[in-house]
RNA sequence: UGGGGUGUGGCCAAGUGGUUAAGGCACCGGAUUUUGAUUCCGGCAUUCGAAGGUUCGAAUCCUUCCACCCCAGCCA
């Protein structure tokens, strides 16, 4: 078990960064590893950050390092408290917790004063082109590019400039405060970046005391090293950056940091694959559409990999992590199926939930032969195997509902179920055949007509006779109606969102909702955060939103393995 | 075509010159089972992007080639 007391937890697997921190460790490059999380709040997180989390906070949990929650909020137009609070929650949902709870937006004083020292070497000055120009004089990947006009301009000026910039002067755009690399570079990273940008916005955190605002490049490094971070882990995308990240480290002098103790070296960026899921999105333009276009319920929706998402499903925190824990870090991008998130959410559930009957499609059945008004109390276990989960009585009456997915009128001879003529095994109940069927005008069946075989309790006939089938039920009498909300995969491509229009890719049948579902009233008494496996159906949970007591609401989490729909297919 | 990366079974992924190339997911058998669940047992890459080479020995070293991903935001 972790510190945060999760259980169920895999052990952490080995991978290449872990072996680097490792050996720098050995080697007395650092004395712990140090990492940190760094989201920049403009949206909810998804399974991608959360591999990040795992990522980070993992490292240093095992490593008996630390890691930081960092804001990178350097950008005030994309930003908001909401987002910074709901990516906290998450990290915290997910059991991590964090050393130092940091905001790049805290850092602006000594940034600024960073950027001083840059200039004054001569290696930062105050550009006036504007960005059209600068994507002209950046040249192309094939191409140079050229030297800005003002690249040469005195140092003295650019600090007046820069201190201008900061005090309001100018307009946003006109002046930009750049790195003073190499314009003929082969990594256009390194093609003088952009350090500052003159923004007259609101920050959600620094409110209007900035006119200027700080390029992640810039930013990123700097942070790191003030925070004394020893690895800091990001994606491939950013092995451009990296020569940028060292340049700037090596350009400043940091004295001392105000978080943990200063590092001995400086930290080290390592970058690794993204993963994607199949069936499934992680981009934050196309979640936008989803939701704004009505195509899901929120960011929450449970059909949605946001981590608000999958909480609203019912994924448990200890499924993510061990998710996480399978698909690995390597240096390539990898695609997921679908199926290696269900099986960590069963392998949780199947541990863990509470069984009980739920049956989401009703089919009356009468018991002909069983006494009018009479009941019996039937003990029945809450797990199978884990008897620490103790038991709980289910009433047995004349009447009952069984799912009507488990009646067919013209069966083939491998369904184990019931059908005209036919004989089942009532679960933790008796046997019972399929006498008649009522159909009504339009042919739909409606009820079933069945006699029961009082000599079949205990899972034994008298006969000694053996029944295959077996299928769950719940009495009507005190049976309890609830809203059943069964999800699936939100698309049916493997890949949605390649192209623009991807409205055409959902899938029609992602939520089926059964309005009229029945659900054995034990229900009632449990907790609002309990899990529950339906017996032969699937793993539910109390959806957060909507579910009362007076209108119970449960979502499908995800189905039981079903072999036998596999060979149907 | 400049630079940076990556290629091991359907999907992930161990492997860092030396017996039959870990493991998970998926799939296929079979056993147990009052959940067609779970559990169990068995099967599933003569081959590691391709071709050459070095070596007694190569997925691991060298060469060439091929494929795919990222970079030309005053986003992160």
């Amino acid at each position: 078990m972790s510190k945060s007391g999760l259980k169920n937890l895999k052990p952490a697997p080995k991978h290449f960064i872990r072996s680097i921190a490792e050996n720098e460790i050995k080697n007395g490059k650092h004395d712990s590893v140090y990492t940190r999380f760094p989201p920049e709040p403009n949206g909810y997180l998804h399974l991608g950050h959360a591999k990040s989390i795992c990522l980070n906070f993992g490292l240093a949990e095992d490593m008996s390092g630390r890691c930081n929650l960092r804001f990178d909020d350097t950008n005030p137009e994309k930003e908001s408290t909401e987002y910074m609070e709901s990516i906290r929650a998450s990290v915290e949902w997910l059991g991590y917790e964090w050393d130092h709870l940091c905001y790049a937006s805290d850092y602006f004083d000594e940034l600024y004063d960073f950027a001083v020292e840059l200039i004054n070497k001569g290696l930062a000055y105050v550009d006036d082109l504007d960005a059209e120009q600068m994507r002209e004089y950046r040249g192309t990947l094939t191409e140079a590019g050229r030297n800005s006009p003002s690249r040469e301009r005195a140092i003295k000026e650019n600090l007046a400039l820069f201190e201008r910039m900061r005090a309001g002067e100018f307009a946003a755009g006109q002046y930009v405060l750049r790195a003073k690399i190499d314009m003929s570079s082969p990594n256009i990273v390194m093609r003088d970046p952009i350090l500052y940008r003159i923004r007259f916005a609101e920050h959600y955190r620094a409110g209007d005391k900035w006119c200027i605002y700080p390029m992640y490049d810039f930013t990123h490094c700097i942070s790191d090293a003030v925070e004394g971070i020893t690895h800091s882990l990001c994606t491939l995308e950013f092995q451009d950056n990296r020569e940028l990240y060292d340049w700037i480290l090596a350009n400043i002098t940091i004295k001392e940091n105000h978080v943990g103790e200063r590092g001995k070296a400086l930290p080290r960026q390592i970058e690794f694959g993204r993963s994607n899921l199949e069936y499934s999105i992680a981009s934050k333009r196309k979640l936008i559409q989803l939701v704004n276009e009505g195509f899901v319920d929120g960011w929450d929706d449970p059909r949605l990999t946001t981590l608000d998402g999958l909480k609203r499903r019912g994924y448990t925190p200890a499924s993510i992590r061990n998710f996480c824990a399978e698909i690995g870090i390597t240096k390539k991008d990898s695609t997921i199926e679908m199926t290696v998130l269900e099986n960590a959410i069963r392998h949780d559930l199947e541990a863990s939930a509470k069984r009980v009957f739920g049956v989401l499609k009703p089919l009356k059945v009468v018991l002909t032969n069983y006494p009018e008004g009479e009941t019996e109390q039937i003990e029945v276990r809450n797990h199978p195997k884990d008897e620490s989960m103790g038991v709980r009585a289910i009433t047995f009456s004349r009447e009952l509902y069984i799912d009507h997915d488990d009646f067919m009128l013209d069966p083939p001879a491998k369904f184990f179920r019931l059908g005209p003529g036919r004989e089942v095994r009532l679960r933790y109940g008796y046997a019972i055949t399929c006498d008649e069927v009522i159909r009504n005008e339009a042919g739909d069946v409606v009820e079933l007509r069945c006699s029961y075989d009082p000599e079949s309790a205990k899972g034994k006939t008298a006969d000694g006779r053996k029944i295959k089938g077996i299928i769950h039920w719940v009495s009507a009498e005190d049976a309890v109606n609830a809203e059943v909300r069964q999800y699936d995969r939100l698309f049916n491509v493997p890949n949605p969102g390649a192209s623009d229009d991807f409205a055409q890719e959902l899938n029609p049948d992602s939520l089926v909702i059964f309005e009229n579902a029945k659900l054995e009233p034990s229900i009632l008494a449990a907790d609002i955060h309990d899990r529950f496996q339906f017996e032969r159906v699937g793993y539910f949970c109390f959806d957060a939103k909507d579910h009362s007591e007076r209108k119970p609401v449960l979502n499908r989490t995800v189905s039981l393995r079903d072999t036998w729909a596999n060979i149907n297919k």
